[in-house]
DNA sequence: TTGAAAGCGCTAACAA
DNA sequence: TTGTTAGCGCTTTCAA
């Protein structure tokens, strides 16, 4: 056989090599601002990357050399979670700015699904990755152990995370309302929450404010924890079990913002007057608090700052920068007029 | 220098291929379920794959064999949208089901976004993308058409799609409220909408809802689009308006629900009943509609229907299999007690 | 039913 | 400053 006419391009990168009439590595070089270039080189390479639309293969950049890679995966509960949702926009600012690409799951509160969507994850060999959770199952550990990259925990504060963490303190946060709705007048102070199961006792910030109120001499009066999902409907049947059996409560201590506007829609239609009769305040700063006339007092999470932080962790490890492992970012009440 | 000692494995298929003592190639095949191996090969290969946990190397596969790529880009207006989020959560959990891994991206309305994060996501090689938009930009369009590959474009109805779609009929949705109202008695309709530039007409779902009212004898009575963001006060501010200039309307259809819960709160501050004096319907079927004792008349979008058939479609035509290429998913109507 | 060889596009390491 | 070589782990093609 003659000798072949085939022309042959190991990649685009050698398109553009040609084009400017030097080698593939230079090119590479040029593109990636790596040193080894002289000025006059590069202008020659760019201009040929703009002729010919150059667009990089970073699967064979991240296959070639794993540190190469630019993506990150990111685990939620839930996507269409309100709350998430604020920080997973905040998160993907942060890695665009970045030059990131997050690879974005979720796992449902399910440990199990949490598990499956990191072995898919790490199929494709990310530089880091971002859990909103701060238990994991075993497999899920080993699997973080063996693929050795950087891992940021964030949302609900982890104090000994397995590498670095981001997130709020719930205790403190229920501890700062149960200091204002002292602050306010209120002795015979209720709680009601809604969870899954009920080996659950509801989030840790309950905690916190039957701490703050138990310390100023007004004890919780009555709670209330459902078996139920926390929702409008939770807060309006669970306002009325629970005024029922303490009539005399003069504020309750929703589980979160939707629950408490259930409990001021019972309220209204009982005609138990807010905040002159019993005192409401909610968690977590829902947009829908701000939907009536009476604006919810509430505790406002700072989802942006999460989001941003997480990421910037992140990618400041994997650039080699001095970062901090624990990061607290303060949630913050917000009087309204229903306390 | 004597014979070199290293043990070399190109891949960790090859590790598998050592153990059970077979080559890697027949590895790839078992795990693929590509034909070619005998049960007995099977059953030795998977138990070494167990016993050594492999995980596999997608980034390796989809380099090597673009038609081996799992991955999907996503790309939506924001990831904090409460339609959205469902329609992200269906998306992701259909893709999930089928083995393929979504990257989800945001564009907040801006074709420029779009384009900077379509090239972003065709720098890994994707198998295939989901557009939420009906417009794109020049070079966003060559960009796909260079990339060749499937893309189904989903939320509000493409017509003429670049390749596949799936939505809801906007002109159809207003109609069909538009009888609505007429059905109930109303004869003065008013309209409220907010847009970001006035260029803008608002939602082609007017349209349909001024055709309805306008074949019944009952045209539009007055409009008001404001230059605003929808929302709860955009709603309230809006209804105070047009009552002002129109007080004998007997009916309002807000841009959305939220909107129209800021009506509702208009009226009830001002003593207007709803919805005796006055009917109002929303649009989206938002949760916050059934946060209040009224629930709201509304049309409901079908997210997950879009999401799941959006997912299934592109997997349909990456497998070769026929599928439809416009798709249409009715919206429904919800009456509730304000209308 | 099985295996060997080649190559996907890039970058680290080394050579010039 | 620039170029050459080798190899990342997989799948396709071809041969046995």
């Amino acid at each position: 056989m003659a000798a072949p006419l085939k022309r042959k391009h190991s990649g685009s990168l050698e398109l553009i090599a040609e084009a400017a009439g030097v080698s593939k590595m230079t090119v590479s070089r040029v593109l990636r601002s790596a040193p080894g270039f002289s000025e006059s080189t590069r202008r020659k390479v760019m201009a040929e990357v703009e002729r010919l639309g150059y667009l990089p293969n970073r699967l064979a950049a991240a296959f070639g050399t794993a540190a190469a890679s630019t993506l990150v995966g990111v685990c939620v509960p839930r996507l269409s979670s309100h709350f998430f949702g604020q920080v997973l926009e905040s998160i993907d600012r942060s890695f665009s700015r970045l030059g990131y690409q997050p690879m974005i799951g979720s796992h449902n509160q399910l440990p199990d699904q949490e598990e499956i969507w990191l072995r898919g994850l790490l199929s494709w060999r990310p530089a880091g990755v971002l859990l909103s959770t701060k238990h994991h199952s075993k497999a899920t550990l080993e699997l973080l152990r063996d693929a050795a990259i950087p891992i940021v925990e964030f949302w609900d504060l982890n104090t000994s995370p397995l590498d670095m963490s981001v997130g709020f303190n719930q205790f403190d946060s229920g501890y700062e309302m149960g200091r204002f709705a002292i602050a306010q007048g209120r002795r015979k102070p209720g709680l009601l929450g809604a969870v899954r199961d009920l080996q659950n006792r509801g989030p840790e910030r309950f905690d916190g404010f039957s701490a703050a109120v138990s310390q100023a001499g007004a004890p919780l009066a009555a709670v209330e924890i459902l078996n139920d999902l926390p929702g409008f409907y939770a807060g309006y049947y669970g306002a009325e079990t629970l005024l029922s059996r303490a009539p005399h409560l003069d504020m309750i201590y929703f589980q979160d913002d939707t629950m408490a506007l259930g409990g001021l829609a019972y309220c209204d239609r009982k005609g138990i007057r807010v905040p002159e009769d019993i005192g409401i305040a909610g968690w977590g700063g829902h947009e829908a608090a701000s939907i009536l006339s009476r604006r919810l007092t509430t505790t406002v999470i700072p989802t942006q700052q999460i989001g941003k932080l997480s990421a910037e962790l992140l990618v400041g490890r994997l650039r080699g920068e001095p970062v901090h492992d624990v990061n607290v970012v303060p949630t913050r009440l917000v009087p309204g007029n229903t306390l």
